[in-house]
DNA sequence: GTCCCGTTAG
DNA sequence: CTAACGGGAC
């Protein structure tokens, strides 16, 4: 069902760097590379990193994927079990944690460098962490985007209106820092599910948040910002529904379906070629104690 | 190790209605009563029915009680599992329940009559439950005697005041309420370590809560009023240690036992002969996730 | 240390 | 519904 892979890595097989030409100051040296080996990453949103370790565990023992971005870690720094996930294999991490609330975190097999982490929208919330893999250069943003409460009205609701703000900075933190021809991933739960397909009523849907017309049309902006790839509808197309969240408060939330696909995992231009597969792990899911959020994984295979 | 007993009963032999002549308006009609075979009650402190349910239902299949008295609920009562705790055999209960604080109940395989609840000291816990067990009269007390706070004064620290006029109104209404010739048990937490023997270091505990001379003057008056005989020391003695309860604040509980006796089980004179066993389960104190305190089990024998 | 509760958040 | 937190209690 699910292909197997040793741990793997992109090899770097052309590496030049480059400079985008839009902007003087560029921040990181780019690296175009190639795959010359499967390359897996996980992404999801655990909804308490310490409630979920077992499952992390479990999910590494099946997949054992290259790198694992989590989001809602929901423990402050000196609360995160790192010492059992290097023990799993992932010594190297790159995280912006808090207590209680948020928390991202890049997990990785091999080295990273160039790491960062950013709090956008004039709020110190650990949403967004950055790390290359330092072997091939290869960028990962981990992300994870405020949902944005219950109303959709930007002036009723603060809340929507930080998520709107949120999206605006990372549209120009993208076009502002990296070139299009950087390789970069960009994963997590995004809280927005813009196509019809990725909600279970898009008539339904149309007024409530992570669906509305003005959200789709901020992320779009982001994806737009450095021509990011949708690698899950790349793959799949538009027609299929598909999902990533279920909410806790349906007991049968696998029989009546009522999920949004929040999860994205998004590939800068040059690696759309490389996109092997792409999946939701929806069996995790079932797990017990379960996070509401499924994750999603993404192989990138040999360029020919 | 512990002997094992088909759910058995009280049988009565004898029965016949007493008037103490001290009361002119005595509550109950009493029936004396000869166990004919081995009748066995525990009291315990679960602090939280519904955390330690597993454990509970683990207790009756070990120990098989006919009747359990359980101390700190901690659940309003539409929040006690009382449909499993009936699966598990114990269909008739008496309860007195709060959210959150206190709460006693009488767990009971055969029918219960005269059902009452107490709130002592002009405060509405839920701390006293009374019932008789119908086919035999033995009348079952079922204790939650306040904690008392941390200082032992009665003017600076009201739970102190509290817990001491809390005893002195157990003691008038036993004095007052019952005579000496019913046949009653009293099982619960006294949250009072009377006996040098029952605490860890008699004279390290000396002015701390549980075991100050005021407390234990206050239980004694208690003890006096119906003759109470502690069963756990008619049967062992005043001395060896014997503890209940152990800090969850000591990771090594067992290796250094730092503990206290503050569960009691006392039983009428009537019943003294009757004494056939009584133990500390302290296995049950290393389940997990444990109570702090461990149940005390009696088994009332054949009276010769 | 463990548990309840209300609050905040999703 | 699930989770973290802070406060109170033991």
């Amino acid at each position: 069902m699910f292909p197997q892979h040793r741990a793997s890595l992109l090899f770097s097989l052309i590496i030049f760097s480059v400079q985008t030409g839009r902007d003087c100051c560029q921040k990181h040296s780019i690296t175009r590379t190639m795959p010359v080996q499967p390359f897996s990453l996980i992404s999801w949103n655990v909804n308490s990193v310490r409630k979920r370790l077992d499952q992390l565990i479990r999910v590494i023992d099946r997949w054992d994927p290259d790198i694992i971005c989590l989001q809602e870690l929901k423990a402050g720094i000196d609360m995160v079990p790192v010492d059992a996930i290097a023990a799993a294999g992932y010594e190297h991490h790159a995280m912006a944690a808090q207590p209680g609330y948020n928390g991202v975190a890049i997990l990785s097999r091999l080295p990273l460098t160039d790491i960062e982490t950013f709090a956008w929208a004039d709020r110190q919330d650990a949403r967004h962490v950055f790390a290359r893999v330092a072997s091939t250069g290869v960028g990962v943003h981990c992300v994870y985007v405020p949902a944005g409460g219950d109303v959709p009205d930007r002036i009723a609701n603060p809340k929507f209106d930080f998520k709107l703000r949120y999206l605006d900075a990372l549209a120009d933190h993208f076009a502002g820092s990296y070139g299009f021809r950087d390789p970069m991933i960009l994963a997590g739960d995004l809280n927005v599910a813009p196509l019809p397909n990725d909600v279970w009523s898009h008539t339904k849907l149309k007024n409530v948040i992570t669906h509305t017309e003005i959200e789709i049309a901020a992320l779009e902006r982001v994806k737009r910002s450095l021509n990011w790839i949708d690698t899950q509808r790349e793959l799949v197309g538009d027609d299929d529904p598909v999902f990533t969240w279920w909410s806790y408060r349906a007991a049968d939330w696998e029989s009546t379906n009522k999920g949004r696909r929040l999860d994205h995992i998004w590939v800068t231009p040059g690696l759309k070629d490389d996109i092997a597969d792409v999946e939701v792990l929806t069996a995790v899911r079932h797990w017990s104690p379960p996070s509401d959020h499924a994750p999603v994984r993404l192989v990138l295979g040999t360029n020919p």
